[in-house]
DNA sequence: CGAAATCTTGCAATATCTTCCAAGTTCTTC
DNA sequence: GAAGAACTTGGAAGATATTGCAAGATTTCG
């Protein structure tokens, strides 16, 4: 491998997560320490991570929570098998609705493959294949929401009310027996605009989400189609899902 | 094989997978690693991609977010000035339309001390404002237009109908005496309609395109309030614009 | 303070690059 | 269609860059 794939896979893998050690980082890209110290220094002086005793971190960590959506790290490897296993339930080429979240974006990731075509309010998920320029991917209208870069508001409502799609991959702030929550009225407009438009709901939901309450009431369990989780969840809920006839799906 | 072939393989290789090496490379073209050197050597002085020890790496790699448009360095100088020089135009707190294009984006990182509220269908612009988190921004909807992270289509269309704005920041792809030039009908589509909803029209164009046809016609000469531009303009049109009684402001 | 880990530096082995040249190919001219 | 010019190609020799290792310096942590 060259030194510029290896820098690029360093840095790649350092934005995932924020700071790996130089036994990690030279497995990785299967170079000995040395290299793995020399290319650091290469990227430090390009001022994108810094070098620390014993490994590197991410210089630049992102702080504005937009990115923060795609960097947050909180269970990433949660997230990333919820991403996976969800995007298997996805037909090629199907119209799939993406929610906001970081959940979301896990699954959009994985999702190239089936060239399914993207409608979205999320800025991180249109970013994410606006560059790749391999899908069709829509964009709802709306304010930004700062916080998380999603786009809100009533040209948002509307362009899902104008809509319909295959598929709604959706996150929440919660899940309890009475249903299924999230934190801002904003966002439930959207989200119930989604769940109209699509034919089927599969909710992406870790398992840190799951008896927590939230502020606001999106709907009832039995809305969701596929809820995609990850091992350890609440057999309490689990057994409302069914109750609800809705399939659990394990990354 | 054709030289142009070779290259062109190879181009279309790095497009896919960013990096390769020599080895990879001669074995795609069936060449020796002495002919893909020298190939490489023209792809890079043509700027498509970077040779690198050992192999070769694409230059603008699609997995970046769209920093092109910060990135993009053709005539920066001159883009900042107008960035600069449009910013002043504009009063505080005013209801502002900021349209895609490198030249516009430019005006935007400079707008931020007049808390404009912005309604906008660039994404890179989106972007821009999303992290800072201090002013209200508004997103057409609309499909993204991968190249320039534009929103086209009916959603961005009708976006704008909706809504009124104190003033519009235009680009374009050229201006003659003939009138303003774009390169796509489904900019131009929208660009109308982004006139339409604006009290007041900027249109922000380099000197580069000054005398420069494109495919479509935008609209005439008059449909303009003001033009941006830098020092040195065709005095031709820069007639024509002052007969159209069009303000005419240099960076 | 001392042990363990990590870092820096110098170096030799290896890989890659540049430059040059001969052979082959295409184009031009008559 | 043949002779010669101009260009392209593949390879070789020497120059340069990169890599992994090891010895000694530095940092970390109990």
């Amino acid at each position: 491998m060259q030194a510029e794939e290896r820098q690029k896979r360093i840095e790649d893998h350092l934005v995932k997560v924020e700071f790996a050690s130089l036994a990690e980082l030279s497995e990785l890209v299967d170079a000995s320490e040395s290299t793995v110290r020399r290319d650091l220094g290469v990227l430090e002086s390009k001022g994108s991570v810094r070098r620390t005793h014993g490994g590197a971190r991410l210089e630049n960590p992102k702080s504005d929570e937009f990115t923060f959506s795609a960097r947050d790290t909180h269970q990433l490897d949660e997230k990333e098998a919820i991403g996976a296993a969800c995007a298997k339930l996805i037909q090629p080429n199907q119209t799939v609705i993406i929610d906001a979240g970081t959940t979301c974006y896990h699954v959009a990731r994985h999702l190239e493959a089936k060239t399914p075509q993207i409608i979205t309010n999320s800025l991180p998920v249109a970013n994410l294949f606006a560059a790749a320029n391999k899908l069709e991917v829509v964009v709802s209208g709306g304010v930004i929401y700062p916080r998380l870069g999603v786009l809100v508001g009533p040209l948002a409502v509307e362009a899902f009310g104008k809509i319909r799609a295959d598929v709604a991959i959706m996150s929440c702030g919660g899940i309890t027996t009475e249903g299924i929550m999230n934190s801002h009225g904003l966002l439930i407009e959207i989200q119930r605009a989604m769940i109209q438009a699509a034919r089927k709901v599969i909710f992406c939901i870790d398992s840190s989400k799951f008896g927590r309450q939230s502020i606001s009431r999106l709907c009832d369990l039995d809305v969701a189609d596929i809820v995609v989780t990850d091992k350890t969840v609440s057999p309490e809920i689990l057994k409302a899902l069914r109750r609800s006839e809705v399939e659990v799906v394990s990354g």
